[in-house]
DNA sequence: CGAATAGTTGACCGATGTCAATGAAGGTGG
DNA sequence: CCACCTTCATTGACATCGGTCAACTATTCG
């Protein structure tokens, strides 16, 4: 019942900073707290379980999974985030959660000085991991395997612009993981969804929604 | 897949509003906004899924399950509510669930101004609501049956005093909506916990915790 | 006391997991 | 640039956990 076989094989890498300041995405902060960009390789730690929390990321390009591990390798992972999204709260000054980086990644650093209030920013923020949480809640509880591939796929061609296409920067077992799935089962879903001419693939990583409302009424 | 039958048939309950304040429940909030307790009897609804959200509730007795509904019957109850507790943030200001009480039941009710900034209260809050959120997806995603209940029981346990014997204010019913499964399942677990003499059943509303240690090894 | 509701138990079934083989894609060094 | 190797994805055969359907029991409420 292992989930995967490489969860802490994830390279311990030491983020190389940049001097640069990317004023194209817009941050829900002020421009004081602004931090210069964090790059990450594909599978590089952002932080992990049991260490100190004392800032949060946005993405600025590539993709996160944020996760936790079962003694016995089981793996949930409770959210990707995709650029623009901001990440990594928790309830008190600890990780709860391991975040890597997906692919090639960059993030911004917002510090969390313990002085400052910035409740009225984080609030809003809550809320929305909050309510994403809760939806991911009820695909994990009372959806069938095909249901909750069309409701990923939905939700990431949502956060991609809702275009027809859409990339998928994880593999395939991020997905199962994510989804509560194995990867066959994932890997079986997309083969069903592909007969019934719902989605095409370009490539595994790259999808292309032929029939959205027949997605939508599977996915919620 | 009818998870359940009666979800639409709660009692519209027009809450009887007492003047009394117990003081006996500390309040987050200052008193200024301190309210008059709401009761409702079981079954009564708090608020709908769609409906405005205007105020946020504190548990003084009794019990509350929030739940989200499919079109086609299946319940996904997201949480208890127990004594002490507050629920119904959300990100917007509109529901985007059910709550109802469970037992005979008694709420504070804290209205949110639009002027009034209450962040700083509201985040430790939804910070916790959220970890509590995750903690789920964990159970959802990747624990067995047995797991789950296991899960289930310690938390309530935890939050009840953690003394060997816990309440199920809820039905079975409620226990599998909120765990991913059905009764019968819910049933079986509890017998086999039975057999095993990790736990002992008053009554099916009542446990008491034999093996504590063989309970968390499962749990998590 | 009787009816309705909730819970338990059993037999069987099916969706998804497991194990295994094959195919496709991407990275690396010659 | 190609060949090899490794990793990822797909597909098939089979097993299993939990769901479904049904009968029975226990509890609660008129």
């Amino acid at each position: 019942m292992l989930a995967h076989s490489t969860a802490n094989s994830a390279t311990r890498f030491h983020p190389s900073v940049s001097p640069r300041v990317d004023d194209a995405m817009p941050s829900v902060f002020s421009p004081t707290q602004m931090q210069p960009l964090s790059f990450y390789p594909a599978g590089a730690e952002i932080y992990a379980d049991g260490g100190r929390a004392e800032a949060i990321y946005q993405v600025e390009y590539g993709a996160i999974r944020v996760y936790r591990l079962l003694a016995d390798g089981r793996r949930q992972i409770s959210a990707f985030h995709l650029p623009g999204e901001i990440f990594g709260f928790e309830a008190d000054n600890a990780h709860h959660f391991f975040a890597e980086a997906i692919t090639s990644t960059s993030l911004r650093r917002f510090r969390l000085s313990p002085g400052a209030d910035i409740s009225r920013d984080l609030l809003p923020l809550a809320l929305r991991s909050l309510m994403r949480a809760q939806d991911h809640l009820l695909v994990l509880g009372r959806h069938t395997a095909i249901e909750r591939v069309a409701a990923f796929l939905i939700d990431m061609a949502e956060r991609q612009g809702a275009s027809g296409h859409v990339d998928l920067p994880m593999s395939r077992m991020d997905i199962g993981d994510y989804l509560g799935l194995t990867i066959e089962t994932v890997s079986r879903v997309f083969s069903r969804l592909k007969e019934r001419k719902i989605i095409r693939l370009t490539n595994s990583r790259s999808v292309e929604i032929l029939k959205w409302d027949a997605l939508h009424q599977m996915g919620e």
